[in-house]
DNA sequence: TAATTTTGACAATAGGTATTGTCAATATAG
DNA sequence: CTATATTGACAATACCTATTGTCAAAATTA
């Protein structure tokens, strides 16, 4: 009853608790619902098959709520994209700090880490790999495209953390990190749609084996076989 | 004269020849107008941004035409990808089989084939890289999704074709593919959308060495750095 | 219990697009 | 030239959704 009487003096003098919450956490539980509830719609039909009432009876809430934390539906998939790619990237990056200083494993840590996730949370890719996409194409949401190249960026920290002494440039670094993202997010993007028909293990195999090659290959000084083929170019 | 008699004869009484066309002429040049218009629209502002309205008036043909040649929206748009894919295709097979026998020179051949057609018409990245996937989806057009697999299957073909002796399975083979499409499609796009910023060189030699290195890699009997970390799992 | 906030169901409005239909002007065949 | 197929501009319809507004029932405080 001492701490009601501390909230009462927090209140305005228009709000009143209900089932013990204030008006602000009672605000907070709504905007919860409902960014589970995008998960779940998103995540399963799709940003553009969904519309503001199908998340509103997900939620199990009116619209009337749906726009007491969200000016529009696009604001919701900007909160949820952003969420979970946060959540996709603390896993990774975790489990690479975690491993032993190994390369090898360091790398099989933050693949096995991601793939996890994602058969975790299966809507997850949906929302992160193909929504995502539209959505920021439809309304040039610049955050998204910054956000999703965050992956990029932490390849390419990683390769040039393996590898102090290459002496290619760093644009062509970072344009081989991207390709290594879309490597990846091909993959599980396959793997996800066919609801998880390949085994884990075939999955991370394919994954590890272009990271490691990769490595190998810019570990040898030298590159002959390399330097065969750029004459043609 | 005789000519148009015997048209005569082949039209059914109510055709009428327009600008020296038979009705099934003129409904195919529109039906070509519409495309082409569909291309740069779609190309240019994305499928979900365009509406019938926008085609027409780009194709400066009004909405009767087209309904005339396409039922829906995605008709034109279906008709369109797999118009373009095909193209893409077309390029890069036969930039491949022209290059010599040498894998180097055919990887070579084909990644430039590709790059080059994509630099050529950037509408084309968009429509089949990032519109295709939401349509796809919110359609369920499995014609797209068959399509878009045949360039992973492209892949795998050349693989198994460089490396006949190769005792890895077909199923991690597969995957592969699929991930070096991927790895190929996320730096196109990342190239088109910056509006070719990076040279073509760049970003050959980047999606050059990801297939050399794996061929050394699969080439290379002695696989023991592989099976170091195969340990893990 | 009485007064009042909060909630949920739903009506109302506004705006946008797909699709079909109308009709006068134009082009064509005879 | 005349009758008619064809075209293009645009109206009309139907439908869907976002967003806001209304109001009675439920919950809460005093």
């Amino acid at each position: 009853m001492t701490a009601q009487t501390e909230k009462t003096t927090q209140k305005s003098p228009k709000e009143r608790q209900f089932k013990g919450l204030s008006l602000t956490e009672r605000k907070q539980v709504r905007r919860e619902k409902l960014i589970e509830a995008g998960i779940q719609a998103y995540g399963t039909h799709g940003f553009f098959a969904v519309t503001v009432k199908d998340i509103c009876t997900e939620a199990k809430l009116t619209e009337r709520y749906f726009y007491e934390s969200f000016k529009k539906s696009e604001e919701l998939f900007q909160t949820i994209f952003l969420k979970l790619i946060d959540e996709l990237q603390q896993n990774v990056m975790q489990a690479i700090m975690q491993a032993s200083a190994d390369p090898k494993k360091m790398i099989d840590a933050g693949l096995t880490a991601l793939l996890t996730t994602l058969k975790n949370n299966p809507q997850m890719a949906r929302i992160i790999y193909i929504d995502a996409m539209l959505v920021q194409e439809l309304h040039n949401q610049a955050t998204i495209h910054e956000t999703m190249s965050r992956f990029d960026r932490m390849i390419q920290a990683f390769v040039m953390l393996m590898m102090p002494h290459l002496d290619r440039p760093n644009r062509e670094i970072s344009l081989v990190a991207t390709g290594l993202n879309g490597y990846v997010t091909q993959i599980a993007i396959r793997w996800v749609m066919s609801d998880f028909k390949q085994s884990m293990e075939d999955v991370l195999s394919s994954c590890r084996i272009v990271f490691l090659s990769l490595l190998q290959t810019f570990s040898e000084k030298e590159q002959t076989f390399m330097k065969d083929s750029s004459t043609l170019s």
